[in-house]
RNA sequence: UGGGGUGUAGCCAAGCGGCCUAAGGCACCGGGUUUUGAUCCCGGCAUUCGGAGGUUCGAAUCCUCCCACCCCAGCCA
């Protein structure tokens, strides 16, 4: 499991910069995630980075909540959101809430009116729209952008104290009505919300909008760096102006950077809500969803995901990351640390004709190809085993490597095999086949002449465990998936996503395999069990196949 | 048509005026090893950097103009 190294990136260069420069003693940055959901693989770009950094650079990074709006948070997803990322395996410098700073935030809007430049504003928030303009037109000034310091100090303890409903009055940030960046055009920084609030309760009814709260949070943690995604790059001039105007015990800088998109997903909070909401998917841990609560519990490692988000990079460009590339990150990290065994998931009974009724012979068999430390185990053969039924074909194409009447092949760690006859049941459909053993080929002797290129894994039928096993593949089907008119996917959704098998065989080792590890079952993929196992019956999700050319290749033509 | 951004291969991405006849990864195409059609190994894959001009002995890197795409008019974050 060797950790990517970071690498470069701009932002990277622009701290590397401010340390020549003796800007700073120490780096610090900040997770800000709003808990109003989980966490998925589009935060693991900013986790990454920002734990990355901090952890690089010998400084610390905060994970803080930016729960400012009581209506959509809730505490759930706080406890998720910590566990997430602390699955993601970084050191969490200090747990904040943006809430803890609630206090010194209205101190902060307070100077703002003392200097005069904020003031409570009455217009209802359908006029506040209009004056504020267009893109190409200014705004105008509100009628009570000039009252006095006097009066929106009064205001603005009366909208503290619950003398207002909610919406009746805002405090606004005076700065420019004709400002062609409309953040600019006196924001509005506080809003009455008689709603409690997952942690301070109902201490408040009034909070701070997310443009005045975060730069300030950001100062009075003393955040260096606060990157964030590039849709704020022009609320960067209000950031500055909120540090610019108020005794701030420091000066952060903001950097922007895009945002990560995967293939054949969608990353949006609203849209992941909505796979929930209308059962496309089980709910924020479904496998097949991109939240890393999904992902962890589809079996991904979190080194696999960290590998896999170094890989794609830190700019500024708009970007979609194809999934291949994230399945390629499970792989390369599992592959020299899964054990093997052999399961076969669609199991064709196959009785080997000149082996005894009573036989059972035991192989010894590696349990890692490359890495003899991972020892060996036995492996029972006898008359009746399960082969897969996609290795059997009655009337293979060319290149068929694997069985077909009166072809052979080989059983993993065994014997070549040759079938002799094939059974149907009533309707005709192929229910056993019966093969005959070569005993020359055993120890994997090729005999002259005899070239049996196919291997294929099988599993002991007497004491083969019965498995259910969840096969997972894209959600979509499109590599960019848009709702449909009514705001729910239909055309765009992967009908196969879920394949839900039961009556798989496992070979009997794996009766004591552990919840926690990761199998490679082979020629199949890696799988790892899912919370659903009980004693006796479990329950495999397979986390990702193995790259397939014989798959690719018939898919292609 | 206001403001802010971005454009290097199918997808990411190094590059920061000469060491670029442009790293690396994914994908793809060969070939080798292999009792996983896996892994691993070896080779191929941009005479060209959104386009057009210009500066320079020298430009993906500097300048000008143009084009394309993304973001912004929540009392959301």
């Amino acid at each position: 499991m060797t950790e990517k190294t970071a690498g470069s990136n701009f932002i990277r260069q622009i701290i590397d910069a401010d340390i020549d420069h003796g800007k700073h003693s120490e780096i610090v940055t900040r997770f800000p995630p709003e808990p109003n959901g989980y966490l998925h693989i589009g935060h693991a770009k900013s986790i990454w980075l920002n734990f990355g950094i901090a952890r690089d650079y010998g400084g610390r990074c905060t994970l803080r909540f930016d729960d400012t709006n009581p209506v959509k948070e809730d505490a759930e997803f706080v406890e998720a959101i910590e566990r997430d990322v602390r699955w993601l395996g970084y050191e969490i410098g200090a747990v904040a809430h943006a809430s803890d700073y609630f206090e010194q935030l209205h101190d902060f809007a307070l100077e703002l009116i003392d200097r005069g430049l904020a003031y409570v504003d009455s217009l209802p928030a359908e006029q506040i729209r209009e004056y504020r303009g267009t893109l190409t037109e200014p705004g105008r000034n509100s009628p009570d952008r000039d009252n006095s310091v006097e009066s929106n100090r009064e205001q603005f303890e009366r909208m503290r104290a619950g003398d207002f409903g909610d919406g009746e009055r805002v405090l606004r940030a005076k700065i420019d009505m004709a400002s062609p960046n409309i953040n600019m055009r006196d924001p509005v920084i506080y809003r009455i919300r008689h709603h409690a609030h997952q942690r301070t309760g109902d201490a408040w009814c009034i909070y701070p909008m997310y443009d005045f709260t975060h730069g300030l949070s950001d100062a009075i943690e003393g955040v260096t760096h606060s990157l964030c995604t590039l849709e704020f790059e022009d609320h960067r001039p209000l950031y500055d102006w909120f540090i610019a105007n108020v005794t701030a015990p420091s000066e952060p800088r903001q950097i922007e950077f895009s945002r990560l998109n995967l293939s054949y997903t969608v990353m949006s909070k609203r849209l992941l809500t909505r796979l929930i909401s209308s059962g496309v998917v089980d709910g924020w841990d479904d496998p097949r969803m991109p939240t890393l609560s999904g992902l962890r519990r589809r079996g991904f490692t979190p080194a696999s995901v960290r590998n896999f988000i170094a890989s794609v990079g830190i700019t500024k460009k708009d970007n979609v990351i194809d999934m291949l590339v994230l399945e390629n990150a499970v792989r390369e990290d599992l592959d020299p640390v899964a054990p093997r065994a052999m399961a076969v998931l669609k199991p064709l009974r196959v009785t080997i004709s000149n082996l005894p009724e009573d036989h059972a012979e035991s192989i010894s068999v590696a349990n890692h190809p490359k890495d003899e430390s991972f020892g060996t185990r036995e492996v029972t053969l006898s008359r009746e085993i399960f082969i897969e039924r996609d290795d059997f074909m009655l009337d293979p194409p060319k290149k068929f490597f694997r069985l077909s009447p009166g072809g052979e092949v080989r059983l993993r760690n065994a014997f070549v095999i040759r079938c002799v006859s094939v059974e149907n049941d009533a309707d005709g459909n192929v229910a056993s086949l019966v093969c005959e053993y070569l005993p020359e080929t055993r120890n994997g002797v090729q005999p002259e002449g005899r070239k049996v290129k196919g291997i294929i894994h099988w599993v002991n039928a007497a004491d083969a465990l019965d498995a259910e096993v969840r096969l997972y593949d894209r959600l979509f089907r499109e590599a960019n998936p848009r709702p449909d008119q009514d705001g729910e996917f239909h055309e765009a959704l992967n009908p196969d996503s879920l394949v839900t098998l039961t009556g798989c065989k496992l070979e009997a080792s794996l009766a004591a395999a552990s919840m926690d590890t990761r199998y490679q079952f082979e020629r199949l993929g890696y799988f790892c069990q899912d919370p659903d196992s009980i004693p006796g019956h479990p329950v495999y999700n397979r986390i990702v196949t193995l790259r397939d050319s014989w798959a690719k290749a018939g898919a292609a033509g």
